[in-house]
DNA sequence: AATTTAATTTGATATATATCTAATTAGATG
DNA sequence: CATCTAATTAGATATATATCAAATTAAATT
C-alpha cells in the first residue's frame, strides 16, 4: 500500500472540474476543444487538469491527424477506489471490538492508576493486567535500548515492585531481553487480549 | 448523485495528514494530543484537519472528562469511496461499446466529408446516415427555434439537397417542427444506432 | 514554404490551505 | 475560586493551485 499515490489520486480527484471532466469522458472519448466547450473552460485550462488526470493514469490519449482524443481508463480509477476501503478492512473487522475495547481500556485505567499517573495495585484479572502493562510500556521508544537500570528507574515511576512487572514484560512479549539489554517488540508479538 | 459532496470528500481525503490520521484511526479511538503525538505535529494543526474530517462525516467524537476521543466513521468513507465508480457505472455498461463506436464514426465521417466539411453523398446504409446526420445536427442550438429557411441554409453548407436532409431530421427526431418552427430535439429522443 | 488547427507552455493573478506560535476557551479537579 | 489540561481560535507565513491571455509548438494541409 504506497500511501502517496492514493493520496495523490484523491487529490486530484478532489478538484469539481477534474470530476466534471471524468464524468464526460465516462460517455465516450473527446477531444480538447470539445472538453472546453462543454465546461465553458478554455484549452489551457484543459491541458492544465489533463495533465493532473494522466499523471494518476485516469486518462490515456490517442492521436488523430491534429487531434488528440482523450480517453477514461476506468480501470484505474475503480482499483484506486477500492483503495481507500482496504485500508480501513487490513484492521476493519476488528473495529467494533476495538471501539469498545478502547472505552473498557479508559475505564480500567482509570481505576488503576491514581491521577498523577503511578499505578495503585497490579490487577489480578489478566485482561485487566494487560491493559495496564499496554499502558505503562507506551512511554517507551521503540526501537531504542535500554540497559536494566534504565528499565527499573523507569517502572519505579508507575510502581514500586519493578522486578514484577519487568520480568512480566518479557512474559507477555512487551518486550525482550539480550545480553541484558532490553527493547521494545513491535506490537504484533505483544500478548493478545481477547474480549 | 451530488457532485459537491462527492469533490469534497475526495478534497479532504488528497491530503496526506488527514490520511494517516484516518489510518491511525481505523486501528481504535484517539484523542486529539496522541494523534498529534504519533505523526509529530501540533495540536492546532490536528484540530484543524479532524474539522475538515468531521465537516465530511468520517470522524465523529465523544468527550470523556477532558479529554475528547475522535472515532472513525468507516461506513462513511466505504460509501464515498464507492460514489466515484458509480458515477461512472451509470453510464459504464455502454462505455466500451462507445469508444469503438466513437473511433468507427470517426472513420464513417472522414469517408463521407471532404476536408472542408461538406458531405460527398448521403450515406445508404442507415447506421453511417445517422452518423452523418448527428454530425451535421451537431452544429446547431440546443433550445434556439429555426426558421424553416435558416435550416435550409443552414443545411445548404453540407449538401444541396436540404430538402431530404431536412425531412430526415424530423424522422429521426433529431428535431421537431411546430408551425414552420424548428428545435433540436433532446438527445434521448434521437433515433438510436445499434452496433 | 506558408497556412491552418489543436494543444501546450509561459507568465500573471487571485485564492486556498497546511503549518506554526501565541492566546483563548471549556471542563474537571483541588 | 484557582488551577490544570485538552482543545480550539486567531493571526502569520509559506506554499500550492485554478484560471486566463498571450506566445509557442506540432502536425496536417495547401
Amino acid at each position: 500500500m504506497q500511501l502517496d499515490k492514493l493520496v495523490a489520486f484523491y487529490k486530484t480527484m478532489g478538484d469539481p472540474t477534474r470530476v466534471r471532466i471524468v464524468s464526460l469522458l465516462a460517455k465516450g472519448p473527446l477531444h480538447g476543444q470539445a472538453i472546453a466547450g462543454k465546461l465553458g473552460l478554455t484549452p489551457p485550462t484543459i491541458t492544465h487538469h489533463l495533465k493532473k488526470l494522466r499523471d494518476i493514469s485516469v486518462v490515456t490519449e490517442k492521436r488523430d491527424k491534429n487531434t488528440i482524443y482523450f480517453y477514461l481508463n476506468q480501470k484505474m480509477i475503480k482499483q484506486q477506489a477500492k483503495a481507500l476501503t482496504q485500508l480501513l478492512e487490513e484492521r476493519g473487522d476488528e473495529m467494533e471490538n476495538m471501539v469498545e475495547a478502547s472505552l473498557e481500556k479508559q475505564k480500567i485505567l482509570a481505576n488503576f492508576f491514581t491521577k498523577d499517573g503511578r499505578l495503585k495495585s497490579l490487577p489480578a484479572q489478566r485482561k485487566k493486567r494487560l491493559y495496564v502493562f499496554e499502558h505503562i510500556v507506551s512511554g517507551l521508544k521503540k526501537g531504542k535500548k535500554y540497559q536494566e537500570k534504565e528499565i527499573n528507574e523507569y517502572i519505579k515511576q508507575f510502581h514500586e515492585d519493578y522486578a514484577t512487572i519487568r520480568r512480566e514484560f518479557i512474559m507477555n512479549h512487551y518486550m525482550y531481553r539480550e545480553n541484558g539489554i532490553y527493547e521494545l517488540n513491535p506490537e504484533e508479538m505483544w500478548a493478545k487480549i481477547e474480549n
